[in-house]
DNA sequence: GTCTATAGCTTGATAGAC
DNA sequence: GTCTATCAAGCTATAGAC
């Protein structure tokens, strides 16, 4: 059954777009390749011939905003990095420079970046999807983005930078997924989809995380003497 | 076909243990039935017989757990509240009680609880089952720890103290979900299963950032007048 | 490129013997 | 409480007409 407003746009594309949105809510085994083209208006056949099959068309719909995304916050960094010299950016300015363009996204891309995001929080959070697609299509920028934050925390262990950047990337996955738990649990008084509130919140609170932990690093290195420190280093 | 080596624990108990680790590991619809009688050691029936559908044993399987730990987390923290009376605890202190019964039961409560841990990590991240089994079960605990953390940080919006719980718990439940992506990225650096380097590192970082959202806000505050301050809440 | 038709399996659920 | 047997419905994938 096709849709009511006949869509002239190319099948490939309206498949891509049904399955990012139901992907995002329920996941790669909760959708069914007949929920998707039957979303599309288009045949199940269809996805045979575009993609190959299910799996092909997860990864498909996975790859199609990641490029466009990570260019964008690249470009971020380096002209924050640029905009700084001769010093290191603020963590806030590198925080910022790694998030923007989601939120930028998110607010004013339309309907399918937001289930892009809530896709990527489902795989980000998956023991299943998440070290693979995570680090074939998102490593190349992170380890970019841990270079400029390690040069803004000169003397900070790499370990501490990786700890933060986990937690860092737990809280974005989380709150761009948009479940709607903190409207619930708040009453009312935050809204998941204010995104607004996120830009301004979340730079300040990740870039005094990452404070905290260097702060933390350095204290402890020079409560041990030396030697015992590469020690320690090397247990924890 | 039966496990070779001969469970004498009831079937009950068995299905439910099977459920935890498939559903943690592939989420609920990356699951049937079959594979979770299969692990267990039983005949597919008995999951009508003993849950009534498979719907009621993924809620069963949330729930088991959910009590216990719950308590824990609840004595630790009126434990660390009499413990700085007069004062309010510390930032710190407070979530570290939030965490601390998770780390111990990931780190010695048996493969069990690490399942769990990655199934809350999934249900977290779900717009499905998010909003509806976190509230359901964590919330009054939550609401708790919400109310000491104000203690803390008198002269704080509640706002800002409900954004810095959603960053938290997104960090938390990533951590926790232990996909292994760390390790990948960090070169072996860090790893995700390296739960005493969580312990020492997440409450800090949390921490610092309750502190800078709540700086964030009082400095906000001063620069505008009460009247336009009044409306700039309601407004963000 | 798109559609019909269908093959070959797996799914969740249950009725009824023991 | 446990198992056998079975059901109807749903699944992915594909061969072949247009």
């Amino acid at each position: 059954m096709k849709k009511k407003t006949t869509d002239h746009r190319p099948a490939k594309e309206r498949i891509l777009d049904a399955a990012e949105q139901l992907f995002a809510r329920r996941g790669f085994y909760g959708v069914s390749l007949r929920d998707i083209t039957q979303a599309a208006g288009v045949d199940v056949a269809l996805v045979s011939y575009h993609f190959g099959g299910k799996r092909e068309l997860f990864t498909a719909v996975f790859e199609r905003r990641a490029e466009v995304l990570n260019r964008e916050r690249l470009e971020l960094l380096e002209e924050v990095r640029r905009a700084a010299l001769p010093a290191a950016p603020s963590l806030e300015a590198i925080a910022n420079a790694f998030f923007e363009p989601l939120l930028e996204r998110s607010a004013r891309g339309g309907p399918g970046w937001k289930s892009y995001f809530a896709l990527v929080a489902y795989v980000n959070n998956s023991p299943e999807f998440g070290p693979v697609m995570m680090t074939r299509h998102f490593d190349p920028l992170v380890e970019r983005f841990i270079a400029v934050l390690r040069e803004a925390l000169p003397g900070c262990p790499a370990r501490e930078v990786y700890w933060g950047y986990q937690f860092l990337t737990g809280a974005l996955t989380l709150t761009f997924a948009e479940t709607g738990r903190l409207d619930k649990l708040s009453g009312g008084l935050c809204r998941s989809s204010d995104l607004d509130s996120v830009r301004e919140r979340l730079a300040p609170y990740v870039a005094a995380g990452f404070r905290a932990l260097s702060a933390r690093a350095t204290a402890a290195a020079s409560r041990t003497p030396v030697r015992a420190a590469r020690k320690a280093r090397r247990r924890s």
